[in-house]
DNA sequence: GCGCACGTACGAAGATCTTCGTTGACATGG
DNA sequence: CCATGTCAACGAAGATCTTCGTACGTGCGC
């Protein structure tokens, strides 16, 4: 799968699978946050396979599906079209909005300095 | 608008009209990447104006289109949901996907630095 | 064996997105 | 004054998304 994208609802079980590592349509359907019916949640599971996201291996009479495509691909795909089209292609400007306006902790901030430092380690 | 989200088209549309600040039809579908028919352009600003997004000033016998929804507004919504759906919440994720895989200038990494440095002088 | 519980498969309906053809208004140049 | 070019408005068509009803299979308890 080039260039992964999700709908609304697509993200949202991709989600769960991303978490959870696999999911049985029930497992799936009770992590959603949204009341979302069984053959729906199952619906989308096909259409996710068809689209080459997830695949299923049969357990007991049941299906546990499993995400093919990575959560860092699929973020980066998303990363670069918000980064390009809402931030003018500026990563600054995406980091400030990450930040503002949340509580980050000392840690979180530390460690946030020290991915910066590794690139710079990298690129030298 | 809260919470405002776009399609593909609606966000190339608007990206547009952040970038220049406002855009005549022709404007905007010249300034587009793509080659999109005049009247498309025009019916999705009819959209964008419905949602409360854009709005237009007459300019002779033409509309002027200005965005009513700041980037940095669509940016937090869709920068939340990328970081709570893929990242698992983690905005440390979101920041070493931000920077993986690119080349980043001395210049830029050292003013990202400078806006942790900021955000930590402003919570103490 | 029968019926219920639990599972997948399929199709259809309604919503939204995207595209554009067509229409009609209006100004301008010849 | 009429043809042409420029413009907004509208409607419709096709694609995708989202939802779920319904059908159908299968194992288990009684």
């Amino acid at each position: 799968m080039r260039d992964p994208t999700f709908s609304d609802r697509e993200l949202d079980i991709m989600s769960v699978l991303w978490r959870r590592g696999s999911g049985s349509v029930s497992e799936v359907m009770d992590a959603l946050e949204d009341e979302v019916g069984y053959t729906t949640v199952l619906k989308i599971l096909q259409i996710l396979e068809k689209k080459g996201a997830v695949r299923h291996e049969a357990e007991g009479r049941a299906y546990r599906y499993f995400p093919l495509v990575a959560s860092e691909t699929a973020g980066e795909t998303a990363l670069a079209r918000i980064r390009d089209k809402i931030f003018g292609g500026s990563a600054e400007l995406v980091l400030a909005q990450l930040i503002s306006g949340r509580e980050v902790s000392p840690e979180e901030l530390e460690r946030m300095r020290r991915i910066l430092d590794e690139l710079e380690e990298s690129e030298s």
